[in-house]
DNA sequence: ATCCCGAGGG
DNA sequence: CCCTCTGGAT
C-alpha cells in the first residue's frame, strides 16, 4: 500500500527538508555559543566532563571553588579524592566525576606534559572522557569542527524526524554533520542545544515541533 | 543494559 | 511527587 497521502509519523525529513529545520533554528540564536565558564583548555576539559547529565548552571556554580583549589593538572591529580568530591558535591553523578578528575589529571601529567591534547585519540585515551565530551573539548578549544551530540541535539533531531527514533548518538552526529558544512557544525550545534534549552525543552507542551519555530 | 546521582522545575 | 540535565564506564 503505497503512502501518498502524507508522511507516515516514522517518515524521516528529506535531506532538503533537515537542512531548512537546521537552518532556521540556527537563525534563531546569530549569537549562540557555550555556557561553561573557563579561562583555560585544562579548566574547559574539566568543565565539560563535568557537566555530563548536569545543567551547565550548575557546573559553572562549583568551578569557581575547584578551579581555585586545584589550578593545574598537577594539583588535582595529588589532590584527595574526598577533597574533589567536597568542591563538586552538588552536582549528579560525583563520585565517579571527582575520581575521572583526579585519574584524567594524573593522565595529563604523565603522558601530556601537563598539557590538554589536541587531538581526538589522545583525548579519547583520558579517563571520563567519551566521544561527546572530545566532540566539545575540541570544538570549544580548538574550533575543530564537530558536533557533539547530547541530550538536547539528540531530542530536537528526532522530533524533526532528521533521524529515527532510535538513532544512537553517533549516528546522529554522522547524519548532521552529512547535512551541513563544516564552517556551520560548531554554530548549529551550539543552536540546537540553546533551542533545546530554552525553546522546546523535554517537557515542551506541544507534539507539533514546528510550532517552536520562528 | 545498567549504574551513577544532586539540584531544579513542573 | 516525577522528570530532566551538553555521558561514560562496566
Amino acid at each position: 500500500m503505497a503512502k501518498k497521502a502524507g508522511k507516515a509519523d516514522t517518515e524521516l525529513l528529506s535531506d532538503d527538508e533537515a537542512r531548512e529545520v537546521l537552518r532556521r533554528i540556527d537563525a534563531m540564536y546569530p549569537d549562540a555559543k557555550g555556557e561553561l565558564h573557563w579561562e583555560n583548555k585544562f579548566q574547559l576539559l574539566c568543565a565539560v566532563l563535568m557537566s555530563a547529565q548536569t545543567t551547565d548552571k550548575m557546573v559553572n556554580r562549583v568551578t569557581p571553588r575547584l578551579f581555585s583549589d586545584f589550578p593545574s593538572p598537577e594539583k588535582l591529580a595529588q589532590a584527595p579524592v574526598t577533597a574533589i568530591e567536597a568542591d563538586i558535591s552538588q552536582l549528579g553523578l560525583y563520585h565517579s566525576k571527582a575520581k575521572h578528575l583526579k585519574e584524567m589529571a594524573q593522565m595529563l601529567v604523565d603522558d601530556y606534559g601537563g598539557e590538554v591534547p589536541g587531538n581526538k585519540a589522545d583525548l579519547l585515551r583520558l579517563p571520563g572522557v567519551g566521544n561527546k565530551t572530545a566532540n566539545v573539548v575540541l570544538a570549544e578549544g580548538w574550533g575543530v569542527p564537530a558536533i557533539a551530540v547530547d541530550t538536547h541535539v539528540a531530542r530536537i533531531s528526532k522530533k524533526f524526524k532528521i533521524v529515527p527514533e532510535d538513532a544512537k548518538p553517533l549516528a546522529i552526529e554522522h547524519r548532521l554533520e552529512d547535512l551541513l558544512p563544516e564552517e556551520e557544525w560548531i554554530h548549529t550545534h551550539h543552536a540546537m542545544i540553546l533551542f533545546g534549552r530554552y525553546t522546546m525543552p523535554a517537557r515542551a507542551k506541544n507534539p507539533d515541533p514546528y510550532a517552536y519555530l520562528k
